[in-house]
DNA sequence: CAAGATTGACCAATCAATCTTT
DNA sequence: AAAGATTGATTGGTCAATCTTG
């Protein structure tokens, strides 16, 4: 009964240090950067596709994200030639995303810095804390029907 | 080095379980009250407040979000009679919101159904597991000049 | 018709500019 | 002038409707 309230305590806890932290990363990727943390999160998973690239769909997927939402993300990147949009000849209903060479390189260095401010918000953590918070937190039950349940991204 | 990586994957788990719950929640609310989560958020401040109310600068702070954003949430709110928004004839310039009787009634059911749906989330977490999971998310270590740095919401 | 992507309308949040009151 | 709140423009996200292609 009172472990009803513990476990809303730990919900806010974790809602509370996600978005702290991560308005964190996003003011600091703008600032130096110019990019949203929403826009460096596309350029990651491109970046993990290889030069392959990813069709719109997968893209949605991986940033669990709807596809509507991909469409709008991806449009300024591909004016800034960051990304590169092309259409499958195999299947013209589908849209291929890889990164460009220029958003190659802006990605390495972004990831190097996100790589720094992520290792000095975890400073205080051994790697048996960081185990055991990773071992936590995928222990949080999604409820069924729920958007993403038993996605994992890595 | 690896340490570096590590801690990234701790990130992306943190943020992927806290989203992935957040909007579970904010659908079953929305399902269920036709409120969203950030509503109910609004709610719960000023319940908490008690019939004192709070003046916006402090919902905002509590809310941890800009004052634009009390401003346009509480609005339809305030439409619907759930929020009071009154003015404090000690200084004009602020405004003080409080919970309506029918927003205190309509909050008490929908915290009843949160309590519910995040203990099932957290139900493989002993006591133990929930004390060192709010641990372990206090030890992250914000960025000096970070938004909300510092803040404790209960 | 079904699948893939885009569009349009809306909600939530930010910031910068404004308006009112002290 | 400075403080409190609102407004307007912009970004990110959702969903439902549409358009194109298979």
């Amino acid at each position: 009964m009172s472990g009803d309230r513990d476990a809303v305590r730990a919900w806010l806890d974790l809602l509370g240090a996600s978005n702290a932290l991560k308005k964190s990363v996003d003011a600091a990727f703008r600032a130096e950067f110019g990019l949203s943390i929403s826009r460096f999160d596309v350029l990651a998973a491109l970046e993990r596709a290889g030069r392959e690239g990813l069709r719109a769909r997968d893209l949605s997927e991986r940033l669990m994200v709807t596809e509507g939402n991909t469409t709008q993300v991806t449009a300024p990147l591909a004016v800034d030639g960051l990304v590169e949009r092309v259409s499958d000849p195999d299947d013209k209903r589908v849209v291929i995303y890889r990164l460009s060479k220029k958003g190659e390189r802006l990605f390495v260095r972004m990831a190097a810095r996100h790589r720094e401010w992520i290792a000095r918000a975890f400073c205080a953590f051994s790697p048996a804390h960081i185990a055991t918070l990773r071992k936590l937190l995928s222990t949080i039950e999604l409820p069924a029907g729920s958007p993403a349940a038993g996605k994992d991204a890595a």
